[in-house]
DNA sequence: CCTCAGCCTTGACCAAGGTCAAGACCTCAG
DNA sequence: CTGAGGTCTTGACCTTGGTCAAGGCTGAGG
């Protein structure tokens, strides 16, 4: 039942059965192959999405068709519907399934009309859309105060939290990158250093931390170029001696 | 009279007079010296503001002191409204005045009050805030597939668009560097560049564009750093000769 | 007119990380 | 088992732009 379906996403949480059921007659399942695209950057907006199954990656291309990922959607998440006020609505990304994956597309004009009987919900996203705001200004400083290394470990670190020791990355390390705004290759070192430091292995797409409290000292201390961070840890030998 | 200056923002022109009177009654006026902080990164997020005259500019602190700036707002627009709808709302950036300036200050729980009975209202709100998720966006792939020496020439063939000939920067040339994440020296630099090619010229706080071609070519191919745009922009005696 | 304090500019140097090229490793199809 | 096509890793090199230190310029106050 698709209602059902909508009912996981907070979105759609304060919804009446009658508007729900409303929205419903307007959505469509859709299943995706693992890659295949949802949308096209630039593609006229006029659905916006929430994933159910699966995982779909938003990214932005630059001219030469270099990619830098901007958000990885994990089932349960809307997607593109901030898109939905603007006057004339093109994806910023475009969007792409990592695995086979399965979503469900809601017309933004039908939404829209049902917004307008449902203050409640409209504050619904609004709390949404600020919450991506922060996101995005977060973004925005680790881009530019933070070095890349940090951006790794406090990935890693965010990641490792609930778990006590290690987990398994679910994205290609080559996506993981870009979501990182890093090159593979210095991804793939920035690794090796954190595991001639002892700090964690990698084997495969299992990490596992060994020293949580230093992951933890990097991820948080990176925005500290002065103190001499960085020279303790791209010298993994002033360490053992 | 609060009231015709609330109007001047987009945000508030939907409103009735009585729900403008309503807002007013809880808002106040505040100045606001050159150098003067309106509040702090981190303090506690109970109103949001308007700015009436003058310059603020928001910006995040990193641990060690260094600042980057957000945004730099300009008179007529809202700012820290996206705040309202989260829980324990707390400023993400400081806010201070580069020059003498003025301000509305609105409270958040009145002014949320009164949202509840304007639809339309929420509306607005929802598509101002569409349109800063689109500009952070923009401002992340800037930040990760631009150089700075891109980011400059956009910013300034953006600034002069309008402007036939030129135009003067209204920004002390550090905090536009800090907006542009750039480092001052770096800034001061590019303009060099960029004066050398005899694309611009700058005195002072006076901008002078003498090739508006070159400047745009710069400005977009800048995520394309393939074609050899770097080296014939970093070495400037290769055109001459 | 001098001086001090900000800002801006310049130069010299350096490190972080991007690029290019090659090879390792893995999986799957034949 | 073998070969082809991925992805990941490694090494060598080079560019960007950050850092540090030293002037230059300008405007306000004596």
């Amino acid at each position: 039942m698709l209602q059902d379906d909508l009912k996981k996403a907070l979105m759609f949480a304060r919804l009446s059965e009658d508007q729900l059921e409303r929205v419903a007659r307007h959505a469509v399942r859709i299943r995706l192959d693992e890659g295949e695209m949802l949308f096209q950057q630039n593609d006229r907006a006029d659905r916006f999405y929430m994933l159910l199954r699966g995982q779909v990656k938003l990214f932005r291309l630059g001219p030469s068709g270099n990619e830098k990922v901007i958000e990885i959607v994990t089932p349960g998440s809307t997607f593109a519907e901030a898109l939905m006020f603007l006057n004339r609505p093109v994806f910023p990304v475009g969007a792409q399934a990592l695995q086979s994956a399965e979503v469900i597309s809601i017309d933004n004009a039908d939404f829209a009309r049902m917004l307008h009987e449902s203050v409640d919900t409209c504050f619904m996203l609004l709390g949404d859309m600020s919450q991506r705001l922060r996101g995005l200004i977060k973004e925005i400083d680790d881009l530019s105060l933070s070095s890349a290394t940090c951006r790794v470990a406090a990935y890693i670190a965010t990641r490792s939290a609930p778990a006590a020791g290690g987990f398994n990355l679910e994205i290609p390390k080559q996506t993981l990158a870009s979501r990182l705004s890093v090159q593979p290759e210095t991804f793939s070192r920035i690794i090796r250093n954190l595991s001639n430091q002892g700090i964690l292995s990698v084997e495969g797409t299992r990490v596992e931390i060994s020293d949580k409290e230093r992951l933890q000292q990097l991820a948080s201390a990176c925005a500290e170029p002065d103190i001499s961070l960085a020279e303790t840890f791209f010298y993994p030998g002033s360490l053992s001696k």
